[in-house]
DNA sequence: AAGGCGGGGAA
DNA sequence: TTCCCAGCCTT
């Protein structure tokens, strides 16, 4: 494997690097760790708006703990995955009590806290922080599996896998690392893309592993094929949540019928969402959770 | 290790 | 239509 020169992405980075919220100077921890939970998922394009407004209406911890989860719900809107919404409740909650009010530095502690796993959990320590930890996202992996591996396409995902080939690469220097982090992300994204990469245009092309071995066709099997969303549960508590979160009242399930008009899938749908705390059972209806 | 979990934009 | 997205959690 040929050595990546770390200069080579962090120069890169200082003339290419987008100019977005979370890298603003003076954006505070607590804006870079909801930042990083709208991210989970969510393009870029659709989190900055929403981000901005959450920011302004709770702007610690203890703010947004202090509002209700509907609310909550709300102003997530239609970000997706509105179970991250809870979770980012449930977090704050957790900082307040226990870390006052304080974002945490430490890994481990960040890993122990709802809705943060070994990307979010580093991600913090290190954009929010400055501390020196190697950060695999989609991105990287992506970067990685091309430029230093010489892949087409990474393995199936397995969160940690890439972690020690990112510290391998990782400069010590403090203000170094933190941008070869930045820049590795910002590669991937709009670079080192997965479709259909612009190695024209890239920093790394030169000593690309994968470019130098004549980018050849991913060899492999193929990655699963996920679920069809048409038609899914996953669309129909969608539109569910739509039309709770539309509502100030408890909405009926005759309403609801209109959404769900089978009776066996419309049960299933609202069990599953309130297992997972989405939507309670109210006098005349269902609502979100108060 | 696999599957569930939203929704939108691009190819 | 299909793929992909600054993943996490449960089984």
């Amino acid at each position: 494997m040929t050595a990546l020169d770390p200069a080579l992405v962090t120069d890169w980075f200082a003339v290419h690097a987008r100019d977005l919220p979370w890298r603003r100077p003076g954006f505070s921890a607590w804006g870079t760790l909801v930042s990083e939970f709208m991210l989970q998922q969510t393009q870029v394009a659709r989190v900055v708006p929403i981000l901005e407004e959450w920011l302004r209406r709770w702007p610690t911890p203890a703010d947004l703990a202090a509002a209700p989860p509907a609310e909550v719900l709300r102003a997530w809107g239609r970000l997706g995955y509105p179970r991250r919404a809870l979770a980012l409740h449930a977090c704050a909650t957790a900082i307040a009590d226990r870390h006052g009010n304080v974002v945490p530095e430490d890994v481990d502690e960040l890993l122990a806290l709802p809705g943060i796993g070994d990307y979010t959990a580093r991600a913090i320590a290190v954009f929010a922080h400055g501390h020196r930890h190697p950060v695999v996202d989609t991105n990287v992996r992506r970067v990685i599996a091309r430029a230093v591996q010489g892949v087409a396409q990474p393995e199936a995902p397995a969160a940690r896998r890439d972690l020690p080939a990112m510290a391998a690469l990782l400069p010590d220097d403090l203000v170094e690392q933190r941008a070869f982090n930045a820049g590795m992300m910002e590669i991937g994204a709009v670079v080192c893309t997965s479709r259909s990469p612009r190695c024209d245009e890239c920093p790394l092309a030169a000593v690309c592993a994968w470019r130098l071995a004549g980018s050849p066709a991913h060899d492999g099997p193929p990655p699963r094929r996920q679920a069809r969303f048409e038609g899914s549960d996953r669309q129909l508590r969608g539109r569910v949540m739509a039309e709770l979160r539309a509502s100030d009242v408890p909405v009926a399930e005759a309403e609801l019928a209109a959404v769900l008009p089978d009776p066996g899938v419309r049960s299933r749908i609202l069990v599953g969402l309130e297992r997972d705390g989405l939507a309670t059972r109210a006098e005349g209806g269902w609502t979100l959770p108060a």
